[in-house]
DNA sequence: ATAACGATTAAGCAATTGTTTAATCATTTA
DNA sequence: TAAATGATTAAACAATTGCTTAATCGTTAT
């Protein structure tokens, strides 16, 4: 395993050379930032969030969000791709509604967090 | 005031159309979205991370990120005007470091709490 | 004063992303 | 079996975004 050796071009505190041992791993922030990317984009916040307090079905959610059924189909996988959402059909129906994992628990409060300060 | 009539194609559950009274504003799913997407690029959460436990001038955080100035200014420039960095000029150099407010305190918090799961 | 250095700005570009439209798949109903 | 309905897929397009390069601004040092 190679690790880089990092000069920086001006040694002002000692704090930063440390915090350089302890870094998460390139993983960590790819990942969080792919996290994170999930609900940086307003309509599927707004889906995400329908979904944290209730399953629908897409013609439902295509409703509630004044959107096509392609439209929300499209973010639908994306964050079921990224296991925050699942899914399961009952007819010609399909219902989508929060996962049950650490990574949704995550998101659900994440975003909770964000609108206590939003909100007014 | 207007309000929107909403109805559902299918009404199969009442909690969603209780959801719909409940709902966050506008302005919170956007500003929210937005608080997000600060975040949502991997190479602007390496500098936001590294900027919420030191602080660090221009040059540095490029000898750090790997990059030329004049883009880790362009992603300084974003989190400036969030207000989730603040920046002292000394001299030549301009140093950077998380801002002293409820939304930069946020959004260190919601980095940790992704961290804690994304870690490993 | 002028040269050097750190930082910012601006223009151009490549890549990514969200939406539209049309077509297809799957299930149910007539 | 054929028509209808709900959902997904795919291609095309517009808009956004992050980075590069070059130029400019501000401060310090010669």
């Amino acid at each position: 395993m190679e690790t880089r050796k990092l000069t920086l071009p001006h040694n002002h505190s000692s704090t930063t050379a440390e915090l350089l041992e302890t870094l998460p791993s390139p993983e960590a922030f790819e990942t969080s930032a792919f996290l994170f990317s999930l609900t940086s984009d307003e309509t599927r916040l707004r889906i995400l969030y329908l979904l944290c307090h209730s399953e629908e079905c897409v013609a439902n959610i295509a409703a509630y969000m004044d959107m096509t059924s392609p439209a929300v189909s499209h973010h639908l996988r994306i964050l079921k791709n990224a296991s925050i959402i699942r899914s399961k059909k009952l007819g010609k129906e399909v219902y989508y509604t929060l996962a049950d994992n650490e990574k949704a628990t995550l998101m659900h409060s994440i975003i909770d967090a964000t609108f206590n300060i939003t909100h007014n």
